[in-house]
DNA sequence: AAGTGGTCTAGACCACTAC
DNA sequence: TAGTGGTCTAGACCACTTC
């Protein structure tokens, strides 16, 4: 026999499982129907109740499917578009009027040691972090942290003091970090796994996938704030528009 | 007692366990360094094996370790950062002098159907598919297919003859494009699963999980071209710096 | 041939939701 | 309380790499 071999491959389970239950998907169910449960569903296909959540786990992923606690599997909705290019004009600070976010909390701790180096503070000094999130469709879709160090925003007094109305401090900040011209910023994405703070907001379990987005806003003098915003990214498509009008982008 | 209950909440095995690891990673691992193997350490946890691996899948996931069967689960590096907005300048054809992609093959066969939705053609219409990829620092970090009606390039002919000079033919195909005045782009990036020919290409297993960027390419008519292109999100940190010179972003 | 990670099983119990 | 998905176990065998 030649060396070719064609086709030796034996297909995982799961995997040949997936494409079955992508099939039936697209032509035997409608978004929000449910499935029969992962018991039932594993005897129907013969299968370990283990094998069928690997099928399962990666529909998910792919955000075909949801799957809640104590409720069941769902068909889920085709993603959503989430604007991250061009909230409000290329180039505005975050909380710039007409922004997505809403703003919602203020701390004052140390940074993560990534966002330190950008920021050029110590490793553990401390900044000050405005927490917001953001909703489409009625859905909590991302939680954002923005840490701007104490000399972004001189006229803000350090937080001895923890006070209660933390969203006012939170808006304060804001406020004057846009008395700094904004030079320019760049953003990265990457996946990482929802810490468990992020979790609870975004309704999902710990070490769901999320889709982080780094973003460093530059002033003046170098980095003025780095935000690190967690995509839910099940349901999400980030979109980069670059600006410029585009119409037809549709599901 | 009050009703706040204080941390009911049993934390998983997995999840503390990925903790433990990812603090032994920093302190105690280098990179490139190889782990004790799976029955090893889940003996050593004292957690069933399916437990480890559920918490090395969370890391692997994260981009902090790196398994490789028969070999062993090894100490990746830190994430690379891969250009996304400006490859080559702004507002650049795919196959523009100094991108930073490799042209491989030419295919005819009718587009996935969202993107035949993009391109405005029929579902089953067959497009030119170029099939490119993307290497930095000597690994295969992501494969891209554009997708190219025939009326955006008609002075090519079209593919009856399936002629083995496929990476010619796709050269030809680009150069056409480059023909048309580039009226502006846009992007969206979300997470996927590597298909099986996707996941071959860039060394990984069938499902591995990808950023898929989508670019549309916006011409005079309307869309001329749209490309999906699979990055490893093991490994990539995607960076779109918006033209600026972004200098100090470091690891 | 030996050793690794990848797949799969058949069961158990837990946490959560809804009634 | 009943039913769902989430966690965990202790095994088995397979596919792949290395020697």
């Amino acid at each position: 026999m030649g060396t070719t071999q064609l086709e030796t491959v034996p297909e995982p389970k799961y995997w040949h499982l997936k494409t079955v239950l992508s099939e039936a998907l697209d032509s035997e169910f409608t978004v929000g129907e449910i499935l029969p449960n992962e018991r039932e569903l594993a005897a129907r296909f013969g299968v370990a109740r283990a094998t069928l959540r690997q099928a399962l786990e990666q529909l998910e992923l792919e955000g075909r499917l949801q799957r809640r606690r104590g409720v069941g599997t769902t068909v889920a909705p085709p993603r959503m578009g989430v604007d991250v290019g061009s909230e409000a004009g290329p180039h505005a600070w975050p909380g710039a009027p007409g922004d997505a976010w809403h703003t919602e909390e203020h701390r004052t701790a140390p940074a993560p040691a990534p966002v330190a180096r950008m920021l050029g503070v110590a490793r553990d000094a401390a900044v000050h972090a405005v927490l917001r999130s953001r909703t489409t469709g009625g859905q909590q879709v991302a939680s954002e942290v923005l840490y701007v160090p104490a000399e972004s925003v001189p006229a803000i007094p350090a937080g001895a003091q923890e006070e209660p109305n933390t969203a006012a401090r939170a808006r304060a900040v804001l406020r004057e970090l846009h008395r700094l011209q904004l030079a320019g910023q760049d953003r990265t994405v990457e996946l990482g796994s929802a810490r468990a703070d992020d979790a609870r907001r975004l309704d999902r379990l710990p070490g769901a996938p999320v889709l982080v987005v780094t973003t460093r806003y530059v002033a003046e003098g170098g980095t003025a704030a780095v935000s690190v915003a967690t995509y839910r990214a099940d349901t999400c498509r980030l979109s980069f528009s670059d600006g410029e009008d585009v119409s037809l982008l549709a599901s």
